[in-house]
Order: structure tokens, then C-alpha cells, then sequence
DNA sequence: GTCTTATATATGTATAGTCTTATACAGTCA
DNA sequence: TGACTGTATAAGACTATACATATATAAGAC
């Protein structure tokens, strides 16, 4: 369950409401982590009934109340323990290569067509990723920064190696 | 649901028990596609209550009774639909890079062990794909054979990315 | 004037997958 | 002889996520 984590390290940047952290989600860990609304909403009353988080009700007018969660001590060190805490085995599931595998069955056209539509797909992630790095020029050079654009990076060579692949791949069909 | 998909395409090859599926799935997709024991169980059961697949018992003595799945035609169908159909679209989850994103924290003597113990996890799987890749030579060169190689390339491709992003990351530690 | 977007939270339901345990016998290794 | 591995199936409990829907108002687009 990374989400409570993912919000867990958001939260300590900077206190979020439930609406707050979808946006800051998708603006900053969307490449490699979706989260839906509602299971943000769950994940930050667990975090709450778990003391990991405490919240602060703002009252507004014409709109529902602001929860503003902020991280407690508790939270802070549960975050630094999986942090630090070994990284679990990896139980891949990658639906794109299931079909690459099975896809034979209809033919060459339909394979090559599949592997187009990714390509489309790889081609798109990689401009998206390229303009995000773009935008970062000029922050701070310390180790969080670089981290969080190492992500980005990370997010790139994976792009161009799929990339690499599906020509290879395209150019080997007999 | 790709499980249900992977399994219908592993029946078309050839019937299997749950116990055959399993070391099959193990041997053939383990790289992109793992799949709990109870798991494979349950979809060949919904498989068969959908008309998917078909079953055979098979009297044994000393040993439960194997059931022996087999695609049905509908289930031959509903495989090539969904090799047809177009590709959903994504949703990452990817908890190493979350990792990444918010070891900041713990100092860089932490993010660089995150690193080191993804690199050696990214090494290992590299010759275990290398060695699968070997054990390939001599396969038939049709186009369903030279998919399922793709597979493992894909793999390879990816751990390789994976490394020189490792290397690159790491030399750029503040 | 109506339609869409933004603000803000919350629940119900379905789907997918993991972990654990249960049952039962045969063969192999020490 | 006792422990472990292999053959074979199955269900319960739990976790994580996705999809749909509900509520309520304001602001801006067309």
C-alpha cells in the first residue's frame, strides 16, 4: 500500500486537504502513481484513525468544510520506516505484454497494429515527460530535487527503451 | 482482468490443470505476469461457470482428482476480441519510484542504499532474462514464437534502461 | 439561459489480487 | 523415522484499487 505512503511524503511537504492532494498528485507522482479521488479520501481517514495524520476543518461558505490533514510525529516516522524499510518483491503485471504474447494467434497485421498503438502511447509519454523536465530547470540542486527529477529521468529511459524495443521488435516480425 | 486472458491463452496452446497453469505461467510469463495459486483456481472457475472453458475430471488414485481445463470455442472468441480490442489506458504503480521521490529525507547515504539494493535487483533480473533468452535458440522462427521471444527482449531492454538510469542517478548526487 | 468546470467531501459496489490455511498421499533424502 | 518436496484442489480473510454516484454552490463560457 504505497498510496499511504505517497500521501504520507505529499503530507509532509506540505499540509493538503483530500482535493488538494489529488491535484498535487497528479502534478508531481502522476508518471508513476495514479490514485484515484475516493481512495485518496479512504486512505487519508485510515491515516487519521491510525494517528498518522490529524486534520483541521476549515469552515467555508457555499462549499463543504476544508479537511486540512497535516502529518503528526507518528506519521513522520512511520514514512522514514518504510522508507528505509526493504524493498518487497516485485509481482509484475504488465497486461500490454500478455497480449504481445498472445497476440500471434491473430496474425501479422493485428501484431504490428498493436505494437503501433504503443508506440503512439510510448511516443506521447515521452514528449509529456521531456516538457515536465523542461519545466524544472532553475530548482534547487539539493537531494530531494534531484530525486524527485531523477523520477522523471527514470520515467524517460524507460520510454526510450520501449521505444528501442517496438522497432526492433517491429522490424524482427517474419 | 489479463489473468483471465493469460489463462485462456495459455489453454488455447494446450489443456492444463490449475496445477499445470501454474508452473506453465511460472516457465513462460513469470517476466510480465505473476499469478497466485488461488488465483489461477478461482479465474478457471469463473472461466468454466462462463462457458470459457470446459473441464474433464480425471480419476486419480492417492492424489485429488485433476481437473483438465480446455478453451471452449466462445473462449477462443472472447480471447480474440480482447487481443482486438484497444488497449485500456494505464494506471502506474510503481512503489520503487515513490521510494525514490521521498528518500530524500533520510539523507543520501539511504537514497544511495535505495539504489544500490534496486541495482542489484535490476542485475539479477537482467541474467535470469539472458539465460531465458539463451534457452531460446533453435524455437521455431513463426511469428507467435518470435513474439513470446519479444517478450523476454522487452525484458532485457528494460533492465538495461534501469541500470543506466542507476549509474546516472547515482553520479548525480549532490 | 444553459452547460461545463471548479470547489469539496463521501459512500456503495465491483474487481483483482495476496496471504493463509486445509486436505491427502507418495516419494526422496538424511 | 521424520522432515521435506511434489502432486492436486479449494476457500476464507484481507488489502488495494477502480468506477459510479451523491450532494451543493459558484463562476465562467457560449
Amino acid at each position: 500500500m504505497s498510496l499511504k505512503y505517497a500521501i504520507l511524503g505529499v503530507l509532509k511537504l506540505k499540509p493538503h486537504t483530500g482535493y488538494d492532494l489529488k491535484k498535487t498528485i497528479e502534478a508531481s507522482v502522476a508518471h508513476f502513481w495514479s490514485a484515484d479521488q475516493s481512495q485518496i479520501y479512504r486512505t487519508l481517514a485510515l491515516l487519521v484513525t491510525d494517528g498518522l495524520a490529524e486534520v483541521e476543518v476549515i469552515a467555508q461558505d457555499g462549499r463543504p468544510d476544508r479537511r486540512v490533514h497535516r502529518i503528526t510525529t507518528t506519521g513522520l516516522t512511520a514514512l522514514r520506516e518504510w522508507l528505509a524499510s526493504p524493498l518487497p518483491p516485485e509481482t509484475p503485471h504488465d497486461a500490454f505484454l500478455v497480449r504481445v504474447f498472445f497476440v500471434g494467434e491473430l496474425g501479422i497485421p493485428a501484431a504490428a497494429g498493436l505494437l503501433q498503438s504503443r508506440r503512439d502511447e510510448a511516443d506521447s509519454a515521452l514528449s509529456r515527460l521531456t516538457a515536465l523536465v523542461g519545466q524544472e530547470r532553475g530548482e534547487p540542486v539539493d537531494l530531494a530535487h534531484a530525486l524527485r527529477r531523477a523520477t522523471l529521468r527514470n520515467g524517460i529511459r524507460h520510454a526510450e527503451a520501449e521505444l528501442a524495443w517496438l522497432d526492433e521488435t517491429v522490424a524482427a516480425l517474419p
